[in-house]
DNA sequence: AGTTCATTCCAACAATTATTAGAATAACAA
DNA sequence: TTGTTATTCTAATAATTGTTGGAATGAACT
């Protein structure tokens, strides 16, 4: 190689992951991803792809080598490769954040409940919910709660929610959380709450955003 | 927007980060932007693109808010949104030198020298500068030197090196250093100088790398 | 061994992006 | 004004990527 085509090739290389992170259905699967290992075919569910699509994707996903497989069985199981994969989907989340004052508003416009919680630190909001005077569900499906989940955060997913409306108390708050900011079921989630009543609200921040704290989170198979 | 457009238009949102950075010419585009301001005509020059692309490249970083532009007379200056977009140039740089064993062991083939300087800190590096233990050769073009720079460092472009080699002693240490250590200049200066006699290695690190630790460099019209 | 099922490969077309050339704009200089 | 230079815009074509359907693979279970 000379100079010229090394020089191409260092650039070729970084673009990888540019390329890899360019597509919005790559996003999400990142984003799915990053919530916990999972198969083909429950990915292809949650993000509405037929699962041919996602396997070409995660194809893309492999050869930039941000994600990883692994055998179960008769299943291949998805996960990403590492750490820095999701201080990657973080950084990016953000930075559309920062730089694109139409994505952020959509997400404020769209019921992301901002009141005294979301000053609240992590922290304060666990203690909360373990004294009981609140009460903290996760509304994502519920194997991702399995795979990791706030401190004493109950389990509702969103399409539970529903139908368990008589779980919840009328007279204490309701703080749901998902994902991470960028995620909007705890905004469906509070939507419903509080046309029956509840005094809900969100958290601004989601697991994805936990991580990126460095803090551990809880692990469970049910609850 | 229902909650499934809703939630393509996050992805597609954060995808507009991603999309401006799956291609190796606008890496390089802002590879060169992370050394300071520069025209589309200087652009094109360095990156041995046309104008006419620079320009379209350029114009697809600024649809993704990663640049920014002003006009001083007759040119128009292009530069990065902010430091966000450097640490961004600069994350997907280390996460490609991690991922890609073909692409480190390539920068490390193509004359990358490992020795004693590598394992200096920068403090430990500008003071043996300082005292003229060693000499601190900055490779990069005129402007970019110009800048920003290294304490202590002096400027010789590589396309001038050869002509310039009287300047330089033969009993001393001569540490060179580019962009960063994906930068190649320093490598072909290293291979310059050996091949001549002088006991030559560059610096692993370069300026984009000190900025990622929050130093500031030093800026100076000439040299 | 045969069956089942998840996943991948292959071929085709649609959609998007990269690149080049020529025209248009905008600032400056005379 | 006119001419000059830098840059962008428009249009056209080449190259790449996204998407879908059908066939093939390959592991696990009976």
């Amino acid at each position: 190689m000379n100079s010229h085509e090394l020089r191409d090739f260092v650039y070729q290389q970084i673009a990888r992951i540019g390329k890899a992170v360019s597509s919005p259905k790559r996003l999400e699967l990142l984003d799915l991803l990053s919530q916990g290992e999972k198969t083909v075919e429950l990915m292809a569910l949650r993000s509405d792809m037929s699962v041919k699509l996602t396997s070409a994707h995660l194809k893309e996903l492999r050869h930039a080598k941000l994600v990883e497989t692994r055998k179960d069985g008769k299943y291949v199981v998805y996960s990403l490769a590492n750490e820095d994969i999701t201080a990657l989907w973080l950084r990016l989340r953000a930075l559309a954040e920062n730089q694109y004052k139409e994505f952020s508003n959509t997400l404020n416009e769209q019921g992301r409940v901002v009141d005294d919680t979301s000053t609240l630190s992590f922290d304060q909001v666990f203690k909360k919910a373990k004294r009981g005077e609140i009460v903290l569900i996760d509304v994502r499906p519920r194997d991702e709660f399995a795979a990791g989940h706030f401190p004493f955060a109950q389990s509702i997913p969103l399409e539970d929610l529903k139908k368990r409306l008589s779980e919840l108390p009328k007279n204490k708050e309701i703080i749901t959380y998902c994902r991470g900011s960028h995620c909007l079921q705890a905004n469906e989630a509070v939507k419903i709450l509080k046309k029956r009543g509840f005094k809900a609200a969100r958290l601004k921040e989601g697991v994805t955003d936990l991580y990126a704290q460095g803090l551990s989170l809880e692990k469970s198979t049910s609850r």
